[in-house]
DNA sequence: AATGAATGAGAATTCATTCAT
DNA sequence: GATGAATGAATTCTCATTCAT
C-alpha cells in the first residue's frame, strides 16, 4: 500500500545477529563486493538488483535485508571504503615527518589503494558519479574529509617552509585529487596495466612535489 | 534498460533540410541547449526526455527527429562540444609559441571554457560518466584525442628541452586534465563562486609549470 | 529515481484534449467501467492493474495516464458515483412533497439506482471496503454527504409532524442507509434475481416508514 | 496475489498438542486478539503477517504453527467470533419468550458484542469484506446461519400474530442485520463514543418494532 | 515448539519511444 | 515537420511463507 512509503533512518542495515561470525557478517561483505563488481563492469543504472543478488549469491530479498535500496547499496559501498582510505591514509601520515614523505605518502596510498582493486577504482572513479543527487547529497561530504586532509598536509608544509606560500592548500589538495582521479579512470578505462598506477605515482610525485617546493 | 536499447551506428541525427540554417538547426541547438541545463541540474538519467522537451519547448516526439535517442542526446552533447574546444584550442596553441605558454594556454582554455557555462562543466565532468557504455565507447575516443593534444605540448616541449625529459608526456597529459577535471568538479558542486575557475587556474598552472621545468 | 515520489495534488488526470470528444472523453470513462466490473469480480486487492487494462482495451501504461494510482482509480469510481446519486436524488426530493413520498424515494433511488448496476453495487458495498485507508480519508466525507440528506428528510419530517419525535434523525439515517446496504450485499453476494431489489424495497420501505410514523 | 496462495481446505489450524489447554490455546488466542487489533487499525490487506507477530509477541513463524496463511487468520477470526455470537444469541433467545423481546435481544446482542470490542466490530464490519474471495466462500455461510436465526425470529412473531405477515422474515432479516451493522460503521469509522451504541441500539429497536407490529 | 533469516514470486509504476493525426 | 496520446517492456521492492537451527 502508499500508506508510508519513507522512512528517514539513514539507511541503519539491521545486521542480523551474528551467530558466530561466519554466515551473518559475511552476506553484507559479500553482496557489497558482488555490487562492486557488477557496478563496475555495467555501471550502476545498467545494474539490476537481481544482478548483484545473483552475483552474491543470495536471493533478490535478501539484499534489502541489509540495504534500504538500489541507491544505498552505492552509497554504503562509497562510505566504507573512503572510510578506510581515510583510516588507512591518517595512520600512515602519523609516521611521515616531513611534507615531501607525507605528500608522496598521498599519492601512494589513493593510487595503491586502487592498484590491486580496480573494480573499486571504477566505482568510484565512475560510478559514484551516476546518481548526482548521491553525488551531492552523501559523496560530498565524506569527499570533503578527505580534501581537508590532503589540503592540510599541504598547509603544513607551508608552515614548515618547505612548500611554496603562494598557493592556496585547498585548490592544490583539488588539483593533486583530480589528477590522481584522471590517472585512474583512464587507467580503469583502458588496459590497466599491472604496475601502471604505481609507475605513474612517482612521476605525478616527481612533478607535483617539484612544483610545489619552496624556491628560496 | 536504455542501454540495451542503443543500436551502435554512432548517431547520425539526420539534420533536416537545412534551409539556411534557421529553422531547422535552431531547433537542434535548442533541444541541445535545454538538455544541458535539465541534465546539469538533475542528472542524465533521473532526467525525463519529457523534461528536456518542455525545457526546450518541443513536444516529446520532436526530440526524435534530431536525435536518435535519450542517449544520443548526450553523446552529441558531448561531441559538439568537445570539438569546440579542440578546434579552439587548435587555433589557439597556433599562436602560442614557447611550450610554456602553450601548456599555460591548454589549462585557461579548459577552465575558462566551463567557467561561462557551469551547466556544460557539470555535464562533462559528472554526467558524461553516468552511462559505462557511452563512456567507454564514445567519449573515450574523442577524449583520446584531447589527451594526445596535451601530450603533444608536453613532449614539445620537452623535445625543445623546456620540460623534464624524466616523465612520460601521457602521464602527464593525465595528470593535467585530471587536475582541472577534479578542479571543475567541485567547483561545480560547490559555491561555484564567480571567478573562481581563473583564480585557480592561474595557480594550478603555476605549480604545474614549475614542476615540470627542466632544471640544468 | 527516489528523488521525490510523492504530489499532493488530489489526483486531477490531465485529460487529454478532448479531440472531437470522442477518442479521449470516452476512454476514462471506458477505464472506470472495465475497473467496476473486473473489482466487482475479484475485489480491489486480488485485481491486477493489467487486468483492469485488458478489460478496457488500453495499456497497462494509459491507465496512468487519467489515474494516478490504483487506489486513485477506486476512489474516483466512488466518488464519481455518488455524486451521480446524490445529484439525481436531490432532483427527485424536489419533486416530493410530503415526507412519506420522500423517504420512500430515498430508498427506492438507494436500491433502484444500483438494481441496474450489480457490479457497482458490488463495488460500493464491498470493494470499498478493502481499502480502510481509502475509506477513512476519501469515502468518509462524500459518504456524511449523503447520510445528512437522509438525515434532512426524517428532521423535516419530524418538523412537519409526520414522523416520531424520539428518535435522533442521525441515527434514524444511518439506519436506513445501513438496512439498504445489508440488503444490497446479500443481493450482490448470492443470486441478484432481477426484480428482487425493488421487491425488496417496497417491504423496507413499509416496515420503516410504519415505524418512523407518529402515531397521535 | 494472495487470493492466489490460498488453498481451499477450511483451514484446520492444528491445535497444538492442548495440555490442560495453558501454553498453547494461550497462544493461538494471543495471535488472534492481536491479528484483531493490527487488522482493526490498518485493514487486512496493509497488515503485514510481521505486524501481527510483533503485536502478538511471537515470531513471524509461529503464525504459521497457528492458521494456515493470512487468509486463514481472518477466517478464523471471523468464525471464532460469530460462533461465540450465535452461541451467546441462542441461549439468551432461549429465556425470552416473547417476539418482541427476542427481537429486542438480537439487536442488544449485535451491537453489544461489538459495544465493548471497537476492533472487533471494524474486523467485522470492515475487514472482513476485504477479501472477496473470503467473504464469498467462507464468511457467507457463517453469515446465512446468522441471518437465518434472525429471520426465525420474524416468523415465530409472524405465527404468533405479533408481527405483520407482509413482509419477508429474510428480508426484514437482513434489513436488521444492515440498519446494525450500518450504525456499528459509521461508529467505528467516527468518533466511537461509549454508550454511543447502546444509545443507538434502543432506538433502532423501537423504530424497527413499531414498523414490525402487526395492527389489527 | 519457536525462531527469524532467507527466499523469490509477484505487481505497481515509470518512461523511452512510436505513430496516427 | 510537429505533436503528444498511447504503448508496453522493464525493474525495483515487498512480503507471505518456508525451513534450518
Amino acid at each position: 500500500m502508499t500508506e508510508s512509503r519513507f522512512s528517514t533512518e539513514p539507511a541503519r542495515p539491521r545486521a542480523p545477529r551474528a551467530r558466530g561470525k561466519s554466515r551473518d557478517g559475511d552476506k553484507r561483505e559479500r553482496i557489497l563486493r558482488a555490487a562492486t563488481k557488477v557496478f563496475a563492469r555495467k555501471g550502476f543504472y545498467a545494474t539490476k538488483v537481481s544482478e548483484v543478488a545473483k552475483a552474491a549469491g543470495v536471493a533478490d530479498g535478501t539484499i534489502y535485508l541489509y540495504f534500504k535500496s538500489k541507491d544505498d547499496l552505492l552509497v554504503s559501498l562509497f562510505e566504507d571504503r573512503i572510510m578506510l582510505l581515510l583510516a588507512t591514509l591518517d595512520r600512515a601520515l602519523g609516521e611521515r615527518p616531513t611534507p615531501e614523505e607525507r605528500l608522496r605518502c598521498v599519492i601512494e596510498m589513493q593510487l595503491g589503494l586502487l592498484e590491486g582493486e580496480r573494480d573499486l577504482a571504477e566505482v568510484i572513479t565512475i560510478n559514484l558519479r551516476q546518481s548526482t543527487r548521491l553525488m551531492k547529497q552523501y559523496a560530498a561530504p565524506k569527499f570533503a574529509l578527505y580534501l581537508d586532509t590532503i589540503a592540510r598536509v599541504i598547509a603544513d608544509g607551508q608552515k614548515a617552509g618547505t612548500f611554496r606560500a603562494d598557493v592556496s592548500p585547498h585548490i592544490v589538495a583539488r588539483t593533486i585529487f583530480g589528477a590522481l582521479d584522471g590517472i585512474t579512470m583512464t587507467w580503469a578505462l583502458g588496459k590497466a596495466e599491472a604496475g601502471g598506477l604505481s609507475r605513474a605515482a612517482t612521476q605525478v610525485a616527481d612533478v607535483l612535489l617539484e612544483g610545489l617546493l619552496a624556491r628560496r
